[in-house]
DNA sequence: AAGCAGTTTAGAACGATTTTAAACAGGGTT
DNA sequence: AACCCTGTTTAAAATCGTTCTAAACTGCTT
């Protein structure tokens, strides 16, 4: 009888990268296990710079941000931009809606249901509504 | 009898600004002219810079920011800030809502009440709310 | 006309992000 | 195992939007 091995986070990262065919290399599993651990968040590539250097791992800031805009691009992120020109990436890629507090530029997230948007008015022509979001901003 | 001069659009930017303390020198004149005649806008610094330049009114980037900043501070323009990391200035500074194209980073105003947002989450504990954004991507 | 504070300016500096070109590393093939 | 090909990472330079600096200038009051 052979011993199943139980499935370790980094074996799922693997094969969440594998499905959108990002080879599943050493940096890119280190940030998944940052993003994709735990609860979500609301990161930017310099936030990340520091968490990996903190935790020894070794990476160029610039592969951070390869990475985070390849994780967007097949939509294991969602890229939010804020009042400070900085890129911030949301785990949570659900539609949902955000509190931003502008005194420490933090985000927090809104279940899409706990807003109800009763009407909106039509897209232009020759054009669709991909995405409504709402941001109540904080005194 | 004395001839009753008309009011010129630049007197009225001249009397607007002292309004805010800020002195009516040529070159903020020259901006509330671009800005303020005519309908609503969403500029960029750079978009007037090109507009000054065709008009052949010389005046240095930085100081088109520092109008900008100024003139935003004191609630002649409304600050807002798209996918690209460019910040854009709204001479529509009544609460309102926007279309925005992002494949012409264009936005399109939304009357406040074109959008009827029933059913409010509380704002965080210590927080009240400063303001209620919604954009609508379009695709 | 004189003087002062506020304003403008060119250019340097800055911070976030992207690009470059060279080294490297998955993952298949033999 | 060694080999290879392509995708990936890297440090450094480049880019872009924006702010800062220090010197020149200009409204405005006296």
């Amino acid at each position: 009888m052979l011993d199943q091995k139980p499935k370790t986070t980094q074996d799922q990262h693997t094969d969440l990268l594998r499905q959108f065919h990002l080879r599943p290399t050493r940096q890119r599993l280190a940030l998944a296990d940052l993003l994709f651990n735990g609860p979500c968040r609301h990161v930017s590539a310099e936030q990340l710079r520091l968490e990996t250097k903190n935790k020894g791992i070794n990476m160029s800031l610039a592969t951070i941000y390869n990475t985070l805009n390849q994780f967007s691009k097949v939509g294991l992120l969602h890229e939010i931009n804020l009042d400070n020109n900085v890129t911030y990436f949301d785990t949570n890629t659900d539609h949902h809606h955000h509190f931003f507090d502008p005194k420490t530029n933090t985000l927090i997230d809104i279940p899409r249901d706990a807003i109800s948007l009763n009407r909106l008015p039509d897209a232009p022509d020759g054009h669709g509504v991909e995405r409504v979001d709402v941001i109540i901003r904080l005194t």
